[in-house]
RNA sequence: GCCGAAGUGGCGGAAUGGCAGACGCAUACGACUCAAAAUCGUACGGGAAACCGUGGGGGUUCAAGUCCCCCCUUCGGCACCA
């Protein structure tokens, strides 16, 4: 009798896989091709908790049933390695970045080969290699010719202690992502991509995926496309007029003043007007001054200035009405201006309350003396002339169409999204490959000059000023411009963290090919992605980002379908014992490390699996644990009581094709848990049975494989099965033997249990009844009582109904 | 405030409208042992029972964790987006 021992098990297996390549993909093959893709981690310090390998597990488990079902899967692994908390590192402790993500690699690798993942370690790619961000900085140039990028002065969110710009992503209430401190704006001239020019299709290419619907929720939201019009109020006594975007033309009669952003330009357009124009440049600077959370802070007590000296005129009701300024409208959305309709906005109602302006109910059906009225579309307009009586809807309409017609309205439409901040003033990212020519502006490099190296320096250290620590490395900065070839210097900002990850899933396909960022080939035969699972936590930056980039790299022919990933699911996180997130400050990190050692990797792989629902939150057992590797055990004493035979068993023929259909479906629905239960089971009915054949095995070992593979390839050439498991077939089931014949069918009495008959699946009513009536035990409940209704669903259920 | 997900034993969690609590953990008892651990076996929602039990309240149905309406709570996202 054996013992098992992981520890000497898992090692061999995972040389024999990388020695025979035996996960490998071929970049031409005749099979069909499937595409998994897991987010490729951070190389941290801190090395792997054991909340990382629960994605990778579950698509590891999709991985190899797909090679067993005859797919040439590509299943690749990298490092997204550029970032800030390397860098930050490397300032603190005085080594190079470079240094320190080598280490941190080499250690994260180590860790992800003791798990016995199927990844094709032969694609590895790394984004801090110059022939990798030669192509992430190859793609920035055809940006720049497409006129996507662009330099911009922008109040930037503005980060003192990471003295770091950050995107409006990075800005989690106010404060910095990273190191959590306030945020301040700051007005920096900083690259911009227009992921805007590509919001619509962004939220219309969503209909043909597979995503989770929240995803797909989540990143339209976040896009936040809105239909409105715009328009025009002339400004009292002047040929002007004022730029409005609303939603919501039908309250037009309902607009009783104007509220623009403290930096609208229409405070300097008509500065000379205006008699308290310097009460709004203090009143701007204020607002300016504030950070996010300030802003946030004060909702509820609206601030603002009215502008003295101007007035608007409403275009339908011809009124004079007042202009504020105030910051709870921004400058950055719509038309930086708006119409106030106080009945039918609060924000617009606690301002008018507070600034003592009238209130005009033009939709019925609220209380105006309480509050605005706003959920309001089936309510009917009234005050309203040329709109009386109409619902909102038909409303919007009419009287879109009438200021159309009059020339002061346009239909339009509005995103929350907003351009990408793709500067970042540090050292660890690419460098922006492009020059500053004082004849001809900025220029992009010659793409043969890529990858345009970053250099290698002393000191990597944010300056004060907020410059890039390359501004100050002279030889570096001053170059010559490729087009005229006179003086120039370089763009001395880095790309963010999302550049190098944009697109990696592309150069797997291809990752030495130094004439292109992947052969067409490649790329014809490998892509869509057919399945990517990652956090819920990128769904509005790096799926959206790379989403983006995908779709210009479409538009210039370089990729032929419109969406690079056509299924996206997502898993929740692993908490500590305690439930709360794991964090080394908490104390509460598992480290993976600790479980292969004590229990094997196959142990810690099952339990990631059947920890509970793939897509919840869980908090992390080490008694479940345990649970795991007793199974295992188990399941490898089976070995003790096999016996020969070529066939499934006729009292194991049910059971063993409904675990190959339960486990078959739940690898491929997300529900690990429940397929490795069904397994539990089986295990059980076969040590009660004290009996396991060698064909029933064999299945066995293919269905558990995907979860635990060493054990089973182990247990595969043991048991003397022929050649390797992972040359063998992902077993097949017959539907009409996953039913058995005879079933314990529940008798009911008024829909309460009373009892349960065996009887066979295709029985009658005729013989149900003859056996329910001749139980006393089910007879005693009827005695005495009248049957009204007999309900029997054939196969399923008995339920009488008495009075 | 808005959008989304979810509330089931001591815990993680199962249940195409048809036997609620599969499977695992923890716990208790028994076997083995000098003893303990490991292992194996039995029990394990509450209640003496009738019965009661899937966040709360209504409803539909022969039958509701599952469908409908209202409410509460938790988590995630957004947050003055006009």
């Amino acid at each position: 009798m054996k013992e098992y021992n992981p520890g000497l098990i898992e090692p061999k297996w995972q040389k024999i896989w990388d020695d025979n390549g035996t996960f490998h993909a071929d970049n031409m093959s005749l099979k069909q091709k499937y595409y998994l893709l897991i987010e490729f981690p951070y190389p941290s310090g801190k090395g792997l908790h054991v909340g990382h390998p629960r994605p990778y597990t579950a698509l590891d488990i999709v991985a190899r049933k797909r090679r067993l079902e005859g797919y040439n899967v590509l299943f690749p692994i990298g490092w997204d390695a550029f970032g800030l908390p390397t860098e930050n590192y490397a300032i603190k402790n005085k080594v190079h970045p470079r240094q320190v993500t080598r280490e941190n690699i080499a250690r994260f690798k180590e860790q992800l080969k003791s798990l016995g993942f199927s990844f094709d370690w032969s694609r590895e790619i790394n984004t801090t290699d110059k022939n990798y961000y030669k192509w992430t900085q190859w793609i920035f140039i055809q940006l720049f010719k497409m006129g996507l990028a662009y330099k911009k002065e922008f109040p930037i969110n503005w980060c003192p202690s990471c003295k770091v710009g950050l995107a409006n992503e990075e800005v989690v209430n106010g404060n910095c992502e990273r190191c959590g401190g306030g945020v301040h704006k700051k007005v920096k001239n900083q690259w911009m991509l227009k992921i805007t020019e590509y919001a619509d299709r962004l939220i219309d290419d969503l209909d043909g995926l597979d995503y989770i619907e929240r995803v797909k929720t989540q990143q339209k939201n976040w896009i936040g496309r809105s239909y409105g019009l715009e328009v025009d109020f002339k400004i009292d006594g002047t040929e002007e007029t004022l730029k409005v975007y609303t939603t919501r033309p039908d309250t037009l009669y309902g607009a009783t003043y104007m509220v623009i952003a403290p930096e609208h330009e229409l405070i300097e357009q008509f500065k000379d007007k205006i008699s308290n124009y310097e009460e709004l440049v203090t009143y701007r600077e204020e607002s300016s001054n504030k950070t996010d959370i300030e802003r946030t802070e004060v909702v509820k007590d609206k601030t603002g200035v009215s502008i003295k000296g101007l007035e608007a005129i409403n275009p339908i009701t011809g009124e004079k009405i007042p202009i504020f300024v105030s910051d709870y409208v921004l400058i950055t959305y719509g038309t930086g201006a708006i119409m106030a309709v106080p009945a039918h906005d609060s924000r617009d109602y606690d301002f008018a309350k507070k600034f003592e302006l009238p209130i005009i109910e033009v939709v019925s059906g609220g209380n105006i003396a309480e509050e605005a009225f706003t959920d309001n579309e089936q309510g009917k307009m009234i005050n309203s002339e040329l709109i009386n009586g109409l619902e909102v809807n038909a409303a919007i309409e009419k009287i879109s169409d009438y200021l159309e017609n009059k020339g002061i309205g346009k239909r339009t439409k509005n995103f929350k999204l907003r351009d990408w901040v793709f500067s970042r003033q540090r050292y660890w990212g690419e460098p922006i490959p492009l020059v500053n020519c004082d004849n001809c502006g900025w220029v992009s490099l010659d793409e043969k000059e890529l990858p345009l190296e970053l250099p290698d320096v002393e000191s990597y250290e944010p300056t004060d000023n907020g410059e890039s620590p390359l501004a100050i490395i002279e030889d570096w900065v001053n170059t010559t411009c490729p087009k005229c070839g006179g003086k120039a210097v370089r763009e001395t900002d880095t790309m963010p963290q999302w550049a190098g990850s944009s697109w990696y899933f592309l150069r797997y396909l291809d990752p030495r090919n130094d004439k292109a960022l992947a052969s067409e080939e490649s790329i014809d035969y490998f892509m869509p992605v057919d399945w990517y699972n990652g956090g819920m936590e990128h769904t509005t930056l790096h799926l959206l980002y790379s989403r983006f980039w995908h779709k210009v790299l479409y538009d210039i022919g370089v990729v032929k379908t419109k969406e690079p990933y056509k299924k996206r699911t997502s898993h929740g996180m692993i908490l500590g014992e305690n439930g709360e997130k794991m964090s080394k400050s908490r104390g509460n990190v598992v480290n993976p490390d600790e479980i292969v050692e004590e229990y094997g990797s196959d142990t810690l792989r099952m339990y990631e699996m059947f920890i509970g629902d793939f897509e919840k939150s869980v908090p992390w057992s080490m008694n479940g644990v345990k649970g795991c590797r007793r199974f295992l055990d188990k399941f490898y004493k089976l070995q003790d009581i096999l016996v020969d035979s070529d066939r499934y068993s006729s009292d194991m023929e049910v059971i063993m094709h409904k675990t190959i259909k339960k486990v078959s479906h739940d690898f491929e629905t997300l529900k690990y848990n429940t397929g490795i239960s069904t397994m539990m089971e089986l295990v059980n009915t076969f040590n009660k049975k004290g009996e396991i054949n060698i064909k029933e095995f064999e299945t066995f070992l293919i269905l558990l494989n995907p979860v635990s593979p060493h054990i089973t390839e182990e247990l595969w050439v043991d048991v003397g099965l022929p050649g390797m498991l992972n040359q063998s077939k992902w077993p097949e089931y017959e539907e009409g033997k996953t039913i058995d014949d005879t079933i314990d069918m529940p008798v009911q009495i008024n829909g309460k249990l009373r009892g349960t008959i065996k009887i066979k699946r295709d029985a009658d009513l005729k013989t149900v009844k003859a056996i329910v009536f001749a139980n006393p035990e089910l007879l005693s409940n009827i005695e005495g009582k009248t049957i009204i209704k007999e309900i029997f669903v054939p196969g399923k259920i008995f339920n009488i109904v008495i009075k």
